[in-house]
DNA sequence: GAGGCCATGTAATGAGTTACATGATTAT
DNA sequence: ATAATCATGTAACTCATTACATGGCCTC
């Protein structure tokens, strides 16, 4: 149910095509937040338009529809966004590794923590650049800002837990 | 496919029923790595008997049946861990909410983001209770240690990006 | 004996992935 | 012309949730 809104947000942002919504599931938000194919997109678009919530409002060549919200899709996000987050789904591999981790022995372990580190470290750096290059403009914090920053703080926490981790089992080797 | 990793690796720290692991699911790797419902852990829990990778090592009142890993198994979850992360799965609605906040007035977004610090805040103190408790013990780095403590460091980052945020937007209305 | 929890299961439905399928346009 | 990319769709399957269903044991 959560992918109506990511749509719905995304279209919001900025109308697109199936395809273009295809690409961005493949980037940012669907890296990091919510993913989806386009077995799933395109029906979920044809569903969102028979309820009035999207509509096409531009066409291209090969038979490209690209599609904006309504007044009635902007009020159903806007009213997801102000209810209760039922939390939901929780489903992250890396921390279900996290989890299990202490099945394997602990020299097993030292070369998965680093590579955690290593890559956490790698993209609070891109990140950080994104955000810089985002807010480089001046007044106005853009879309996707916020969940930037949010990817920022959430990766170097994950490099400093990493850190933590190797040390730990250093001392108690 | 990562359910049967998440019944494996908690059946390799102890035995279980599947009430068992249904009551562990609705608490720590449920609320944070991955969930599941009984309906979905019964059949699996099958499954995996007919493969050989657990097997019912007793047996008590009510039907109920307590299940451990094989050698099989326990070699099944360790070249998993030694694999390479599919990385699979993103599936998010807190962090689909951060990035869809932008849709909201500027006033309407800072009871939320109060909200997430509060939240926050509370689940690292609350993380950070259990790993003291969880490592009070003394030499051995208990399984969840981890877990817990990637939580703390996860939590504490969530809150700072929220205060950020709160700021952020003081700074620019 | 009534209510609550323990304990397991299945059926129906919904959500999501993989694979199959087609055709138009653009660049080389 | 041919390969790559744009663009959309459907079918088969797997994974996951919700709802339905049953019965045993324990406590009050």
């Amino acid at each position: 149910m959560s992918l109506r809104y990511a749509l719905l947000g995304l279209l919001r942002d900025r109308p697109a095509s199936g395809y273009d919504l295809t690409q961005r599931f493949a980037q940012g938000i669907g890296r990091h937040a919510w993913s989806a194919k386009h077995s799933q997109i395109y029906p979920e678009l044809r569903k969102l338009t028979e309820e009035g919530l999207i509509e096409v409002v531009d066409e291209g060549t090969r038979g490209k529809r690209v599609y904006g919200t309504t007044a009635a899709g902007r009020a159903e996000l806007r009213e997801w966004l102000l209810g209760e987050p039922k939390g939901g789904t929780i489903r992250n591999e890396f921390l279900l590794r996290l989890f299990l981790i202490s099945a394997l022995e602990p020299e097993e372990r030292a070369p998965i923590l680093e590579g955690v580190e290593k890559f956490a470290t790698g993209m609070a750096t891109e990140l950080a650049a994104l955000v810089e290059q985002l807010t480089a403009g001046g007044e106005e914090l853009p879309a996707g800002s916020y969940a930037a920053m949010y990817g920022v703080f959430a990766y170097r926490a994950t490099a400093d837990w990493a850190r933590w981790a190797i040390e730990e089992q250093r001392k108690r080797s």
